[in-house]
DNA sequence: ATATATTTTTAGGTTAGTCTAAATTTTTTA
DNA sequence: TAAAAAATTTAGACTAACCTAAAAATATAT
């Protein structure tokens, strides 16, 4: 049977604040992620275990099932395909595509994504960076370092972000660091973790641990 | 204050029903169009009457306000949008794109419209030949002739189709009979007003009084 | 180990959109 | 034009997804 607009979301954010790993997420974190009560998500909890896309125990938090799990990444799929839509082909900004791709994600018909996927050429990463499941359901986080993570004088590419936030990415846009970018980090402030940084080989500016910290990226 | 997606749904179907003239369109009309009982639908218009978005006057049928006609015609000049995007971009058939653009025309977002407007090259017409509202609600519906006003030996311009169900256009692709095509009327015949036509100066067939209804054509 | 604080669930209610059955209004027909 | 038929509305109920307030379970702290 099909799942509504609302289990989805659920699933998708299950998947989201369960991780790699796969760990027990509460009722409470679900309510702050929905914007809804607790009492709500209680509702929805036993709803989405009635249906078998949860394993829940009162009191013990939920993982995904092996099923619920599918239809996360069929969402995420579609969702990251939508934004990679968005930016590629109607030119909106990177800081401007979630709230779209979070209506979008949820219109059904398998036909539907498959054939955006390949007018899109099959992208593996959205304009943040994240991987983009393949149809079959596999994805593969890769395992790139936070920036905070980087030595002095190591150069790594810019490779994605944590936090989506729009004034978060629009930061980034000033400061000439998108995804690709070569970041060599010059300094790190003792004081307050701040670093000095090197983009391109262009412009040295300064970030703070908060910037640093949202910043995935990759050794070369 | 937004619109939802059923509301929405309704507006637009009142303005298909409503015609160019704005005639009233009756509860059982509507319960029929949107597979709901009448009951359902004195609900809901009491609900759009609140919103000021039709005239509705108890057992009086309704009609748009100006304010529900410009709801109506940005959810079709979305519609139209879409189908255009799915069927040049995405390569589906013009049989199979209305349920994916009936949930894709609800997808709140001015600045997707007109991004994807611009995306496509501002298109006049759907894949069906239904004109494209433009960015201020300007809808000019092109008076073509039903395929059953031509005359014998008349040669004209396959512009649009009144029917959208899979099925019919389904047998038009069998019978090669697509937008842009020239259709000459080489007999009618009495009994059953059936016709016989020459498609682009090729093959000729035979098609029923049924088909010759539900198409559009214009002189040359 | 018990008292306190926190988290989660239950109980009972709300709204949007639907339903059936009954009442009312309009239309048709004789 | 009055009776019958058809269309429409009202009344009362349901479900999904939410809510608040209170109760129960778990976790924390002394």
């Amino acid at each position: 049977m099909q799942n509504s607009f609302t289990e989805e979301n659920y699933l998708k954010i299950i998947h989201a604040l369960s991780g790699r790993d796969g760990v027990e997420v509460s009722t409470n974190a679900l309510a702050e992620s929905t914007s809804t009560r607790a009492a709500s998500v209680t509702d929805m909890l036993r709803k989405l275990a009635e249906k078998g896309l949860i394993h829940y125990k009162k009191y013990q938090g939920v993982t995904l099932t092996e099923s619920g799990e599918k239809v996360a990444i069929k969402v995420i799929r579609k969702h990251r395909l939508w934004e990679v839509f968005l930016v590629e082909k109607l030119g909106f900004g990177w800081d401007e595509v979630h709230d779209i791709a979070e209506e979008l994600e949820h219109i059904p018909s398998e036909v539907l994504v498959e054939k955006l996927d390949a007018f899109l050429g099959h992208p593996k990463f959205d304009p943040h960076g994240d991987p983009i499941p393949d149809a079959k359901g596999n994805l593969t986080e890769p395992d790139y370092l936070i920036l905070t993570d980087v030595q002095v004088s190591e150069k790594v590419l810019m490779m994605g972000v944590l936090d989506h936030a729009p004034s978060f990415l629009q930061h980034l846009d000033r400061s000439g660091i998108t995804l690709g970018a070569v970041i060599e980090v010059k300094e790190i402030n003792e004081y307050d973790k701040s670093a000095s940084v090197q983009i391109n080989g262009g412009p040295t500016l300064f970030i703070s641990l908060e910037v640093s910290k949202n910043l995935l990226v990759q050794r070369r």
